[in-house]
DNA sequence: GGTCAAGTGTACCTATCGGTACAAAATAGA
DNA sequence: TCTATTTTGTACCGATAGGTACACTTGACC
């Protein structure tokens, strides 16, 4: 490696991108305010990035680990009954939905809307829509393994379980980005898990 | 009443801007794409609706008006039971995000999302944080004032009932603009009405 | 200490954005 | 038919979109 050193930091700069698209999705952001919320210029990005669709690419990435996966946790917290591990799992992630002065929802879902526009590339387009379907796969996979979720008779109707949460979260996700607290949606949560037979009682947040 | 005769039908125009704003949203709709779908040229549009804002603000009206505020019916239908009543509506309104080749979710959710970026007019944003809250509002004051509901106990858990409905079909918007049927969208429907005490069996759709 | 690969900032490219000026075309009333 | 009024189509406006050319600065290596 040979040549003068980057003056910024490819990862926050990626991170500051994340928070446009998070607020304006993919065709809302401009390159102006993108490199202008990273603090380079346009060359630097596109010599670091490539285009505007490689950053959305690998910002959704960094969305995807960074601030989705963590959640997931919460699922396999050894020690803890289903129904709380559900509901801290879904408690986490409206919590995470409503953070911030200006709530900004989902990513995922945010940006996945958009693709009905016709306006999003191919491979952002297949990056989000495998993204919107991870909520569902995991809790259906979930649903069909867990002893504690068998002995419930979660297995028979581990799909159309994991749907009705998967649901929920996205309208909780549009709720949130509409200014609705994080309290209200609580009781959502409530009467999403009672719905499908899960009950809890006290959580951890 | 002087001059030379529109050559194109007001309310078919504001029909045909109210499907590309569906599709894309307010930013993401053009002035070209609009103009084109209206079949009509910039300056008609302009001479007869303002400008893009009003136009939007028209459009919306039209939505409101035309697409969510009929499902309504299916609340005060005289003759069935509350527990139908709510069900058939939340069909109805599932069905329309379902609707179409290729489905567009919800005119209002989809548009409010975009608020969060800062980018939509003054007007706008009131009209659809207005209509956002409109499912809730209608269905607290059903809880709080049929009967039937009272009867059920509605009334003591009306705002939170509502707001878990409301969410629940944010949520199938979402669901429905990805692509997810009808069918099985249905069952997420029963989860949501089990979960906040509202068993029902048959429905009309 | 030169050399040369790599990063930076400015200034620019074409295409499209929302919006408009203006002249030709069309109609109702005189 | 002439005139006043409205709509239509074309051609344009400044601003901004995504993306780049290029000169300049920086720094590790010989």
């Amino acid at each position: 490696m040979v040549g003068r050193k980057r003056t910024f930091s490819e990862e926050q700069a990626l991170e500051a991108a994340m928070d446009v698209f998070w607020r304006k999705g993919y065709t809302g952001a401009s390159l102006s305010e993108l490199t202008q919320s990273m603090g380079i210029n346009k060359p630097s990005m596109y010599a670091t990035f490539g285009n505007k669709e490689a950053l959305f690419v690998k910002a959704t990435s960094l969305y995807i680990e960074k601030i989705a996966k963590p959640h997931t946790q919460w699922l396999f917290e050894e020690g803890t009954r289903l129904e709380k591990r559900v509901k801290n799992y879904m408690l986490s992630i409206v919590k995470s939905q409503c953070e911030s002065d200006d709530p900004k929802g989902c990513y995922v879902i945010l940006c996945q809307s958009e693709i009905a526009g016709g306006d999003m590339p191919q491979a952002p387009t297949e990056l989000l829509n495998e993204a919107g379907q991870y909520i569902q796969k995991l809790l259906t996979e979930l649903f069909l393994n867990d002893p504690q979720a068998i002995r419930l008779g979660l297995n028979h109707q581990a799909s159309s379980a994991a749907l009705s949460i998967a649901t929920t979260l996205r309208g909780t996700a549009s709720m949130a980005r509409a200014k609705v607290t994080f309290a209200e949606l609580q009781t959502v949560i409530e009467h999403c898990l009672k719905g499908i037979g899960i009950n809890s009682d006290g959580d951890k947040f």
